[in-house]
DNA sequence: AACTATTTATAAGA
DNA sequence: TTCTTATAAATAGTT
């Protein structure tokens, strides 16, 4: 990536190779940042420099915590031999770095909310301000989602009732019709099915039962 | 790097993110390789998958070397974990409890960066919508407040130069005119002077410094 | 897993 | 060191 194809070796300009250090060094915290982020991994990265300069870059700033994990995951030994750990000032170690972990986030959260911003430089205001425009965006789009989502739900709803309401409608002039076709036939019969339509009466007239409206206060 | 430009934020399509993580991982690695070889520079990397799986790095496989090293360079701050000692009990009660409030936090966060909402409610996330917006409102009032600070400030140091300038140039035109009463006398007079004012050329007409404008690709 | 259109990173130059 | 620029690399979205 730049002007010359680059070989793999140690250049052998020391100028040059503290240049190229330098900023090939901010690329790869970048691009640890970013992998942190991007895909929810965690990452903790650690260079020296030739003259022995340390730099660093950990997800969430929790350094100790992801190299004892790292210790945990990689050798099995180490594990075995943790059989009887948790001495009392290990716990004090993990509660300390814990500790840590909650007011960075207690902080971040701060700054999300509006909080305490007297600490933040002009880029990093921006920067805020970006993130919860972008968060806001997803926000009302997912608002948005839920309430579509809803609607459609209810006009299913709707339908299915209107449809049944239709089906009831037609069997009762059915049945009227049977009732004007013989009219001095036995009125017990008349009697029985007015109670067994009576259900009917009570629906309300647009095909929905008085619990599917609105409860309006 | 690649078709869309990417927000720095975390990828909710769980497939797209464990692909770019697949992609951007052996990316890293790579890199890491090159800094290493090309810069003569020791380095270790660490990244855990979101499913915790173990991927590393490091200069000439001294995996352990590399993070005692660390330990022996960063850590200044190991020696303020010494409080009092409760029971054993006591601790892991402690630690229990922050361990929760962590999660809680990480998890009321991702909400404010408007991720992982399929779980809340349409009243909830309303209210969320409503303290982004509020939110928002204090982060631009803080950000313009910084910014007309740093621009009164720029003002009134023009104002100063302006001055000065002024002083200096009155008192130029006052010394060309003894030259031209004297027209054989030492020149470097007049470079000193233009020396002095190039400061004042460097910044925009409007006061404001590069860094203040917006970047325009 | 391969393919590109694009975006990024960066080597060299100023 | 920093900025700019030409070019190599990385990679997001696609197939």
């Amino acid at each position: 990536m730049g002007r010359g194809r680059v070989q793999l070796r140690r250049i052998e300009n020391k100028i040059n190779r503290q240049v190229t250090f330098s900023k090939r060094r901010s690329g790869l915290l970048k691009k640890a940042h970013e992998i942190s982020i991007l895909c929810d991994a965690d990452v903790a990265l650690i260079v020296f420099s030739t003259k022995g300069k340390l730099y660093e870059y950990s997800t969430d700033s929790s350094m100790e915590q992801l190299l004892e994990r790292y210790e945990r995951c990689s050798n099995a030994e180490k594990a075995i031999i943790e059989v009887d750990p948790e001495s009392q000032e290990s716990w004090r170690h993990e509660y300390g770095r814990l500790k840590a972990k909650v007011e960075y986030l207690q902080k971040s959260q701060r700054h999300l909310m509006g909080e305490q911003l007297d600490s933040l430089s002009l880029k990093e205001l921006q920067q805020l301000e970006q993130q919860l425009e972008t968060a806001l965006k997803y926000i009302r789009s997912r608002k948005n989602q839920v309430m579509f989502d809803s609607i459609a739900k209810l006009q299913q709803q709707e339908k299915s009732l209107q449809d049944q309401n239709g089906s009831l409608e037609k069997e009762l002039s059915e049945r009227k019709r049977t009732l004007q076709q013989q009219p001095t036939l036995n009125v017990r019969n008349e009697r029985e099915v007015e109670r067994e339509s009576e259900p009917l009466a009570r629906m309300g007239s647009n095909g929905l039962l008085p619990w599917m409206l609105p409860q309006v206060k």
